[in-house]
DNA sequence: GTGAAAGCGCTAACAC
DNA sequence: GTGTTAGCGCTTTCAC
């Protein structure tokens, strides 16, 4: 199985190896004869390119690092598989890392990323603080792209949903069903996701009731955290639980109905992001949907545009349109069916 | 920002590139007195050894690929992370790949890597059949690991979870909990999976019901068609649905509470893989967890261990124990709290 | 124990 | 349009 190089199809077509390189990799014009003879001799002796080797002559692997927290988190590996196709769609590999939620393990691996010469990496800072300094570096070194999470003003080019205008699809929508006191379920921290979302349920929901903007619970984005929440807010019977993310969601929807609560005729909940359990509860999560497949096409387009050094003022922050999805957890299944 | 190379290390410590390449590979035995120089002269230069160059002299990447059907079904997340944790453990990094269930593209992406010169594969195959071709071209090429589904007798080593022991399990727990007429809930076609766990529902039924064997409902593995089952099964009440995995447990369980089945008073449900939804559902289910862990690293062992050219003959399959996890849909929650 | 030299397979200048 | 010539940064004989 030794393999074929571009020395033995150059033998074997009569011509010298820059020009099948040429043909091959289409770099510069070719005579359109040798270009088919040398084709010919690539095929017949089962020539494969050797990336190894073009990688070290062109200083460039075709090879993006993805670091994430944890692959564990629900709404990544959708995310991660539309990384994966439009980043194969270029040509390109995609090196994956898994930070166990680890600022240290991420530098680490951020760090090994650049050994292997990676073009770019994309990013989904494990913690906006404690993130920054591993990210800056990186970023001075190759293209760096946030994606779903921020990680301090001016550090990268970023890729996010655009969080407030996902709140307000949620909380239009529970005041045109009829909800006027809702209360909001998130997480405590310094995350973009948890604060944005956060910000916009209180600026969002005076219109509603004047005091909604107060009704506010914090813990972190965990499903014990939604039933927890539940336990404590229903005694003060609220008619919608807004929740910052659907595994919130999903613990406070279960409770509340172990509570004996009739969701939605009682109490609608909502969730954020989608992520495969939405739909699978009981009732089924209205949430919001992040536009996972165009979050992925931006953050490959930012990829390839920024020159190696770009100007660190020229960063960019993209945010992308969300989409509201009503299911059964605010508004009586019948009302969804025959819509 | 010009990278360091090994060449100005050498300058900077007075000795030759060989030298210090020696030193800092640690590949051949060499002076106290000249290791202290280079490391310190390697230190305050900032030298990061260029794995491109190293990969094309060496022959070897320290990459390992790993190829999927779908990071978006809810068992690999825990696979991949474990994966991923054991081989950058061992210093090596993991390309990774997102088959869209597709045998064809499966194919495509085993090429690119292995035009990357991966030094070997990790590989959960897409269909039995149709992955067979490629893997086995593969497996000639390069190391390979098969890993929770098989891809055909003798084709490349394989580890996954010993089915027929957690279905054994499953049915040995029922049987003391005083189940006596259960049904199963499986899938169809050729999957490893679906005919081994299968086939041991059947082996192991008869013995508490010479008649259960031949309750079985086969679809494939998703949430609908546990629903669906659910629909068919209920009328004839069995006193277990006894599932192939978690989707369809945790379908069929929704399902049976809707029709106002009490569970796990009157039937008991029982899943399999103990992904993170089983926990989340109510009652929690009952199901066999896989050991992810132990299945990491045995496939990174035998990815090391087998030399390139290994003889086909000696393929191994490696099956792992895996574990009953008894939750709500199986036993009382009052039981399970007082044992 | 250390150095000199020869490449790994490929691409990029530079000539013609 | 094509060939010739240099390497990319590293590891690895082969001498000493």
């Amino acid at each position: 199985m030794a393999e074929v190089t571009l020395r033995e199809v150059a033998l074997a077509s009569g011509c010298s190896i820059a020009t099948v390189s040429r043909v091959l990799a289409g770099t510069r014009p070719v005579g359109a004869e040798t270009a088919r003879t040398v084709r010919a001799a690539a095929e017949r002796l089962g020539y494969r390119p050797n990336h190894v080797a073009r990688a070290l002559r062109s200083r460039t692997t075709g090879t993006v690092g993805l670091v994430l927290p944890q692959i564990t988190n629900p709404f990544f590996p959708s995310l991660v598989r539309e990384l994966e196709h439009a980043l194969h769609a270029e040509g390109r590999a995609v090196l994956l890392a898994d930070c166990d939620d680890d600022p240290v393990t991420e530098a680490a691996r951020i760090g090994a990323f650049l050994g292997r010469q990676v073009d770019a990496l994309l990013l989904i800072p494990v913690d906006e603080r404690r993130s920054r300094e591993a990210v800056a570096a990186a970023a001075a070194r190759v293209p760096l792209v946030l994606l779903d999470r921020g990680c301090g003003p001016g550090v990268a080019d970023s890729v996010a949903v655009d969080n407030a205008a996902g709140m307000a699809l949620v909380l239009d929508h529970l005041a045109a069903t009829g909800r006027r006191r809702p209360c909001f379920v998130g997480a405590a921290g310094t995350a973009s996701a948890a604060v944005e979302r956060r910000a916009a349920y209180e600026a969002g929901a005076a219109a509603l009731d004047p005091a909604a903007s107060g009704r506010v619970e914090l813990g972190d984005f965990s499903v014990a955290w939604g039933r927890a929440a539940a336990d404590r807010i229903w005694p003060s019977r609220p008619d919608a639980l807004i929740c910052a993310n659907d595994l919130i969601a999903a613990g406070a929807l279960q409770r509340l109905r172990q509570l004996g609560a009739d969701v939605p005729g009682e109490v609608a909940v909502t969730g954020f992001d989608d992520i495969p359990l939405a739909g699978l509860a009981d009732p089924a999560l209205t949430t919001v949907r992040q536009p996972v497949g165009e979050l992925a096409a931006e953050a490959a387009r930012l990829l390839s545009r920024r020159p190696a050094d770009a100007d660190p003022a020229s960063r960019r922050t993209v945010r992308l349109a969300p989409q509201l999805v009503v299911r059964g957890s605010s508004v009586p299944a019948d009302v969804i069916a025959g819509s």
